[in-house]
DNA sequence: TATTCGACTAAAACGATAAAATGGTCGAAA
DNA sequence: TTTCGACCATTTTATCGTTTTAGTCGAATA
């Protein structure tokens, strides 16, 4: 049921990826095919409204008017096209983040910004991730390719975030080995925040103390002498 | 398959309890009945090896020597047995813990030491707790009851520790708003963080750098002027 | 009164089997 | 280069009869 080494390969070409990622989680998201951009999103209808299962091919072939072989020309597999559906949707949404947070100058009120805005799109867009959530129970490995890319662009870019505010020392010196440390514990961190804290029934309250937790993850909650 | 609503009772129980407790995650632990410590001990054992759905109620009761109906004279269902065990083990995790954290004065020394000791607990005692997280895939209601009560006492328990810190003015004062929040955010990141981190396959590495973890969790990573 | 047990039941789990649905391939056609 | 219908192999679903197992009850024990 839970076969782990299946996706070795899987990590690996993942851990290819993670060298050359800069801004963008995936390099395929860049290209244009207007048929490939109809597949995914007739996909994404039927993927949130109906889960990853109960979705066939034939049903995403149908909504565009083509054949099912067809589409198997643009993409190899169905988790393919969830996947890259999936990427679509986080690389935008993290593109407005790293948007926004770009108009700020301090590391904290970047940091700041970055989440904000991160948790406000999930916020709104919480509905069309409950798919997500019900697809990581049923089908775990599904989820982990995306998870994992994810996970490696959310690293690097707190990296890049801390080597920023320590030059403008605004950070204190860390090892790199500290740095990284930081980086994988703020991202777990911001995930499992997002989606117990804000994803649950009390979102409404929490929406106004997105600021707080930024800044306390960040800065700490002691008094600064 | 999730039915949700069949937990609000559960969840008001445990809402209930929320407001009594002190220092210990459930006042059942302390009744020593030697023979509901005989089933506790002897069903832990077979849950561990076994986990929840193999081990049948036939099997405990052999275990010990006793008839499967004697079981019912002290627990009321299986569930129970097994939320009778994980609560054992977690008050004992967190006393532990709470007595390494009340040597240490500073409130930053303190919150290091708990989370120290919590997360070593978790590291060594790593394989038996293998059984709780497949536990949660199958069988999802059966630890919301456990970790519902778990979320509830870190929460106070951290609230206590912001509170203490205040008083010792070593953190800066909050309001009982963001207290709260900055509790429960704290709390899911940690258990992210021990789950996702040190559950993992390199916790050997990261296993140095918990005092870092904690720290920069609760005093930040910013410079202090 | 407090505790244990054997006999019992209702419901869930399991196994086997056949039928239907679905992911994916291939060669031809446009 | 792109689309499609026909096709295959595998997985999923449905059914049903059997077995296992959580939980009950009244009697017995101490």
């Amino acid at each position: 049921m839970f076969e782990i080494w299946d996706r070795i390969v899987v990590n690996l070409n993942c851990f290819k990826n993670r060298l050359k990622m800069s801004n963008s989680l995936n390099e395929e998201v860049a290209s244009v095919d207007p048929v490939r951009k109809e597949i995914l999103t007739g996909a994404r209808e039927l993927f949130i409204h109906f889960g990853f299962k109960k979705t066939t091919m034939e049903d995403i072939a149908k909504k565009i008017g083509k054949s099912k072989s067809s589409l198997y020309y643009y993409f190899k597999t169905k988790e393919e096209i969830f996947e890259a559906m999936a990427l679509e949707d986080m690389d935008q949404q993290h593109r407005i983040a790293v948007e926004i947070m770009n108009k700020e100058e301090s590391v904290q009120d970047r940091f700041r910004a970055f989440v904000v805005s991160l948790f406000t799109h999930l916020i709104l867009n919480k509905q069309e991730y409950s798919v997500f959530k019900a697809e990581v129970m049923e089908n775990p490995f599904l989820i982990m390719n995306i998870t994992e890319k994810r996970n490696a662009y959310m690293e690097v870019f707190l990296k890049e975030l801390v080597l920023y505010g320590i030059r403008r020392s605004e950070i204190r010196e860390l090892s790199h080995e500290e740095i990284d440390i930081w980086a994988k514990a703020i991202n777990v961190s911001l995930k499992a925040i997002g989606s117990r804290l804000f994803l649950g029934n009390d979102q409404e309250k929490f929406k106004d103390h997105l600021a707080f937790i930024a800044d306390s993850l960040f800065i700490g909650i002691t008094k600064k002498l």
